[in-house]
DNA sequence: CTGGCCATTAGCCAAAAGTCGAATCAGGGC
DNA sequence: GCCCTGATTCGACTTTTGGCTAATGGCCAG
């Protein structure tokens, strides 16, 4: 076995069903192809940083832990030799364009076809940016303040941003103290750092940053 | 002057611009009708209060103090004599369609041309529900999740309402009571009874519940 | 190996958030 | 008029937050 030379992915989806139909498409593409599961952030976390050397991550846009580009925001920074493909069942243009503008290397809408699956999986392969059809962005930036936003998260550090999503649920700190098998004065800590880099003098404001990144409009004025 | 018989009419929009081409379009569809007008959530909810007798109010999706659905499911619900028709610059299909949803008699997109928005005048004022050409509202209902948040706001009272917006603005209960002129017991008292209405347990969660009515998709899984 | 960053925890303290009970006031019904 | 309800107001009390300091251990880069 070529250990080195196998191409290694990995496949963040909460729905078990996709993520094997996913899978199935990927192995038609790449023979021998190895393939690691996420299906949560805390389990999406574990594997990307125990995998230094995958090719490939296939992400869903909302599973148990996160929801909307801050996954995507995280992910980009910290790991920027992991391209990264959006798969969703969203295929809003507006949700396309934000995914490529926060760093994904393509979106694959769940609703498309097989066919059209693994003809944009081998054109993610080769390097390209690759899109819905009939979808083209343009070089508008990204909102000002969403930018603001993604670049403050992607500076947490991993157990930072756990935290910050569990803050997103409207957690106590308590209680995620006890999620998280860890004192409370270590969750105080990791708020406080939050609060200073998100810019921000408490957790209700944090919260609200982080739904500036949901799946939605930005607030548009009027 | 036949003061009972004269048409009443308010116009909530922050564009003063905007505000004014509106009433235009409202007097040449009625003549001699009296136009009160409001350019937040404040005068609002004044102007609401003390004109019982008004026939129709035209309302923005985001003011000052409000954005998204929060407004309307509250003024429908505690105005229950008094058609709302939304007037915004978002004319996706998804925001019409929840704001039928949420009680409104009509959707005049701000886009639209003199004459469309005087012909959805003119067609809510008999009593019919005005839509964007090409829009059609199905029977589908709306997300459960949603209504019931609207339905918890709805029973809020309008110093309630009030505070929850601000809440919803991650200001703090001394900011608030500072801004509404009272002690900051006061603020507790009321978000203590906003948190017991609303079925949560501390200001983020109301915050997220909030957010949920903002012109958003309703987080969709996947 | 040593300095720096991260994670962890404790302790202390001030501020903010939330709960309770109580007073006041307005409006509606009898 | 009188009573009842609900909105609004507020002070006293408890819990949660958040800032600051300090100490420990792990890990990585120079």
């Amino acid at each position: 076995m070529a250990l080195s030379e196998q191409s290694k992915f990995i496949v963040a989806d909460d729905h078990p069903l996709f993520r094997e139909a996913l899978i199935h498409a990927i192995e038609n593409c790449v023979q021998g192809a190895e393939i690691l599961e996420a299906d949560s952030l805390d389990s999406l976390q574990r594997v990307v940083e125990s995998t230094l050397d995958a090719d490939l991550l296939f992400l869903d846009l909302s599973m148990p832990g996160v929801s909307g580009f801050s996954a995507l925001a995280y992910i980009r920074s910290n790991h920027e030799s992991l391209p990264t493909v959006i798969v969703s069942a969203m295929d809003d243009p507006a949700v396309i364009r934000r995914s490529i503008q926060h760093g994904a290397s393509g979106f694959i809408p769940k609703s498309a076809s097989i066919g059209t699956i693994e003809e944009g999986i081998k054109s993610v392969l080769k390097g390209e940016v690759w899109l819905p059809e009939g979808i083209n962005i343009h070089d508008d930036r990204l909102d000002h303040d969403e930018a603001g936003i993604a670049a403050a998260m992607s500076s947490l550090t991993p157990h930072q941003f756990r935290v910050l999503m569990m803050l997103g649920e409207g957690l106590l700190n308590k209680q995620i103290a006890y999620q998280l098998g860890v004192s409370e004065a270590t969750i105080k800590a990791h708020v406080t750092a939050i609060l200073r880099k998100m810019d921000v003098t408490n957790r209700t404001q944090a919260v609200l940053a982080v739904q500036r990144l949901a799946i939605s409009m930005p607030a548009m004025p009027s």
